[in-house]
DNA sequence: TTGCAAATTTGACCGCGGTCACTAAATAAT
DNA sequence: ATTATTTAGTGACCGCGGTCAAATTTGCAA
């Protein structure tokens, strides 16, 4: 038989959540450390790996809930009328993850949360986000703005695949940012879903 | 004014190669620690780190190499006849990196060796794997077996994206292989190259 | 041969993520 | 009210990657 969690369990994860996107908000994400949060959340340290699988489950937390964000904005934005406006819808979320390359990387490897009701926030921000573009990209298809000739979850996920790549380079080279992101995604968007 | 290294250090240097391979053989490249291979080496662990700049420059020299082998198999097999047989060709490197999550986040992340002749490997061989499939996009652009609306380049580093999101969505699901990681791939790089 | 400077190696030490046997608090059973 | 049982929190401890001032070895020149 499983317990609903007491409030003071609740209120101790909420603090070291607030906690965090504190830190996060002064420091940057790269720069959390584990102590710090608990010090400053006055809790001990295996209080925190008793509410997150480890650091990067309660990061995935934060910054799966910041990409949630991203995806409502999109969703209330509506589906774009060509493919330089879906670029531009992508362009936030895009410069979101660009930022920082701890954010990158968590996107790339999650490793879970250990909550019982199993909220992989980054799982789930990841299917939204094929299936939000997967319907623009059947409206562009419809009005012909979009090659037809392969099913639109396909063309989404290349999208994103595009925008990984775009994001892995950038992140590979030693000089920090030459031209945005959005440039570079561009030609390989253009290439990929023009009829 | 440089000094070339004395013996002692190219030496030194193969043993921890050499041990490091070894290890990597035996164990798996996600098992090795720093502390086995400076012991089995014989040296101290602050030698280690004087000749590559942390751990994952190490583990990028000898991925590097074997990555480098692959490339040059590619090489001798000659252009491809069809984008099926372009699939085949590549094949091999992508179920050498889809054999271990470590691989690919190396490739993915790659933090550099600290050699003088910087010879960052995995950079190299980043470029060189571009270079030569873009050859082969340009062969079978003029044999019409693919698009020629898109510069080589382009579309060859098309197909390096795809094979990143592939192996990605391969690593994030817990259920470790059900599908070949070739049947992943190819629809997009149908989709991608077909004229 | 001797002395000096550069190159190389050393290993004690540190930071930080993560664990686990234990204590304390809350809830249920008597 | 008292005891038993489950839930929450604790903090000393560990593993492992990485650092750095000091020690050692090597090459070179006087």
């Amino acid at each position: 038989m499983v317990r609903a969690p007491q409030q003071r369990r609740l209120e101790t994860r909420a603090k070291l959540l607030a906690v965090a996107a504190d830190i996060i908000a002064s420091e940057g994400i790269g720069n959390l450390r584990v102590e710090d949060v608990v010090q400053r959340a006055g809790v001990a340290k295996g209080t925190l790996f008793s509410h997150f699988k480890d650091k990067d489950g309660l990061l995935a937390i934060l910054v799966g809930a910041q990409v949630m964000q991203y995806l409502d904005d999109m969703d209330a934005l509506g589906a774009p009328s060509s493919i330089d406006s879906l670029l531009n819808r992508i362009e936030p979320l895009l410069n979101y993850i660009a930022a920082d390359r701890v954010i990158f990387d968590l996107l790339l490897r999650y490793s879970g949360s250990i909550s019982d009701h199993s909220d992989e926030v980054i799982t789930a921000g990841f299917y939204r986000q094929i299936e939000l573009w997967a319907n623009w990209v059947a409206v562009l298809q419809a009005q012909g703005h979009v090659r037809n000739n392969h099913p639109p979850a396909l063309l989404a996920e290349g999208v994103q695949a595009f925008m990984n790549q775009v994001l892995a380079l950038r992140f590979c080279q030693k000089t920090p940012a030459d031209v945005p992101a959005m440039s570079a995604l561009r030609p390989f968007v253009m290439a990929w879903l023009a009829p």
